[in-house]
RNA sequence: GGUCCUGUAGCUCAACUGGAUAGAGCAACUGCCUUCUAAGCAGUAGGUUUCAGGUUCGAGUCCUGACAGGAUCACCA
């Protein structure tokens, strides 16, 4: 039983034997006492008024005086209107700290035998992934490590949409244009090649268009029936009827921007599990749509379209079948759904895709609901906000998008430079150097996306956005190479810190249990962030913990204590803090240097 | 127009799910390197939590209604 859980389990009895009342003991919350007021944990007496039948101070000092006698952790309490401050025998947490530094399963909670797929990435193949990926990419990444250090068994999917009208428009262009070009002839890595022609194709697309209209055409007209598009339309076609020409250049793009893709994905730092294709895919569904129809879950229309009405849901009515037959996109994700679950057999399921596909989702899981799937419950959007830039919204086909490699290369730059400037690479070998900017270029780029919480639409400035003091990777991987440093000075000097002897302290210092009441709040911090899907509560953690430790650090400089019990703790403290960091960034897909 | 999301310091974000005097970082200003790494620490200044009502011991948080920004409402994906 950890601390809080006996205070609670005080204060319930205090109730029982005070007020002969019972309270639940998952009614009673215990709060972080506001660092202004003396104590640790505040219980607020005003919901229980009712049952004490007296003042609020008086109940908080009764409670108060109930649990100094009986529960051994509680030194001393003070009240302030209705708020029980309890102040707790400071070395209590002498013992917290040994019990956290005892367990070698850092921020790991034990198997709870649920299987769930987190999908992310999802690219579309025609062209090169930018800024709004990287958030996609680090979210899921994280959202399943997260999951993971909850006892999850913890699939990453990767559903790739390499089929369709868009894919077309870059083979199209490739056709007219290409020339023959490959990534080595054009010296273009495969994705930004296909991207190349997709953005040719809607130039001169346009160009048509505008040429249409001149000749009188409408401009609705002139979009519809530009050559080019049509052209496009054709080539779905022949695709779909498994024309050799057309396969073989589809196959040809695609595994051009495969490698591509490949290359970016390692310098993100994620990856896969399992990897479905839209090609694979894209016919599944319509044995559902027969069984919805058995079901009375959908029904058809005169021209034979399926439909379900989600009306008593507070949606509309929504088209699950066209009438020739063919599918939607919601009718590949019911298949697609049901492929999964028999794939892993999964008891849940999460969508990291952007919120312009709320409603999508929504009326997604709700017609697997209705459907009765036993993994209905389990479906999840974890949906995330726009990255905007300063310039307004980014749209690939006008090009104006900030590129994931492009950032990603500029992001070590700037670390380069920056650690450059401040000198700190004396001892380094080029390669160890170049590995260290990566680290913190790609520390800096991932914590300013994940910092915030996903819900939220984020603005990325190039110049600005990205800091490397204050709230910032950079800074709590400095924060861990410092506290390496010291570890290896105290290695050097023969300190034992892996086995240490605490008991000649007798003494607390407020920097030092403030430190350990973080660290021992790691647990719930990353089930939390499961319970929400948000990386954002890690990165705060983090932030706070390596802002604490820095306050200890320059509050008490551990190589002048003279007492080596003392000193040997505070390494000690010091080992457990950097591994939190360590451990915490790794939730992120941060990694952390060992110098910087 | 319907639905959903968002609105907190000049800027970027927190606020332990209804608790005390709303906290951090950046930017501005003051201090601290005769050495455990100053990418740090300490401090000053900055707020009518968009607005108006309501619920209650207590509201940034819950409810109602405005206002602002965004998304979505295709036999597109």
């Amino acid at each position: 039983m950890n601390i809080q859980e006996s205070i609670i389990a005080g204060i319930q009895l205090a109730f029982q034997n005070i007020y002969n009342h019972e309270v639940a003991v998952d009614q009673l919350s215990l709060a972080p006492t506001r660092k202004e007021f003396e104590g640790t944990y505040t219980f607020v007496v005003f919901p229980y008024l009712k049952v004490s039948q007296t003042t609020p101070e008086a109940t908080a000092n009764q409670i108060g005086e109930y649990l100094k006698a009986n529960v051994t952790e509680v030194a001393g309490f003070n009240v302030v209107k209705g708020f029980l401050n309890l102040e707790l025998n400071e070395l209590i947490w002498l013992n917290v700290f040994k019990g956290l530094y005892a367990n070698p399963d850092l921020g790991q909670l034990p198997s709870n035998g649920q299987k769930v797929m987190v999908e992310y990435s999802s690219p579309n193949t025609n062209k090169p992934l930018h800024l709004g990926h990287l958030r996609n990419n680090f979210l899921g990444y994280s959202v399943a490590e997260i999951l993971k250090a909850n006892g999850y068994d913890v699939t990453k999917a990767n559903l790739v949409n390499d089929r369709g009208i868009h894919i077309c428009k870059s083979m199209v262009a490739y056709q007219h244009w290409g020339n023959g070009e490959t990534p080595e002839s054009a010296n273009l890595k495969g994705d930004h090649l296909a991207g190349k022609y997709y953005v040719i194709f809607d130039k001169e697309y346009k160009k048509q268009i505008e040429a249409l209209k001149a000749e009188g055409n409408s401009e609705e007209e002139a979009k519809k029936n530009a050559p080019l598009l049509l052209e496009a339309q054709e080539m779905l076609r022949k695709w779909e009827a498994n024309d050799a020409e057309v396969v073989s250049l589809w196959k040809q793009m695609n595994s051009w921007v495969y490698a591509g893709f490949a290359k970016t994905y390692e310098k993100m730092g994620v990856n896969f599990d399992k990897f479905y294709y839209e090609s694979d895919t894209y016919l599944l569904g319509k044995d559902i749509v027969e069984e919805g129809l058995q079901k009375g879950v959908f029904f058809k229309k005169e021209n034979g379209s399926v439909w379900v009405d989600l009306t008593d849901e507070g949606l509309d009515e929504k088209l699950v079948l066209r009438g020739d037959g063919t599918s939607v996109y919601i009718t590949q994700d019911m298949g697609t759904a049901d492929l999964k679950y028999n794939d892993f057999k999964l008891n849940k399921s999460v969508y990291v895709v952007g919120n312009e596909q709320d409603y999508h989702f929504d009326v997604l899981f709700k017609i697997m609901r209705k459907l009765g799937r036993s993994y209905g419950d389990g479906l999840y959007h974890l949906s995330y906000g726009m990255v905007d830039l300063p310039s307004g919204k980014m749209k690939s086909r006008e090009g104006t998008v900030v590129d994931a490699d492009d950032l990603m290369e500029e992001m070590i730059n700037t670390a380069a430079h920056h650690t450059k400037e401040l000198g700190k690479i004396d001892g380094f070998n080029e390669e160890q150097a170049a590995e260290l900017y990566e680290t913190l270029g790609l520390g800096a780029l991932k914590y300013f996306l994940l910092k915030v919480d996903p819900k939220k639409r984020m603005l990325f400035n190039p110049q600005e956005s990205i800091e490397f003091q204050g709230n910032t990777g950079p800074f709590i991987q400095y924060s861990h190479a410092r506290i390496k440093s010291i570890l290896r000075k105290a290695e050097q000097i023969g300190v034992d810190f892996k086995n240490p002897d605490f008991s000649a302290i007798s003494k607390i210092e407020e920097s030092e249990s403030s430190l350990i009441f973080l660290l021992s709040d790691f647990t719930k911090k990353i089930k939390i962030a499961a319970d929400e899907y948000s990386p954002s509560v890690i990165a705060q953690y983090l932030f706070d913990l390596a802002k604490e430790y820095n306050r200890f650090y320059a509050d008490l400089p551990i190589f002048h204590e003279s007492n080596s019990s003392i000193l040997a703790f505070r390494v000690a403290l010091s080992a457990l803090t950097a591994a939190t960091i360590k451990r915490g960034m790794s939730l992120l897909g941060i990694h952390v240097p060992e110098r910087m």
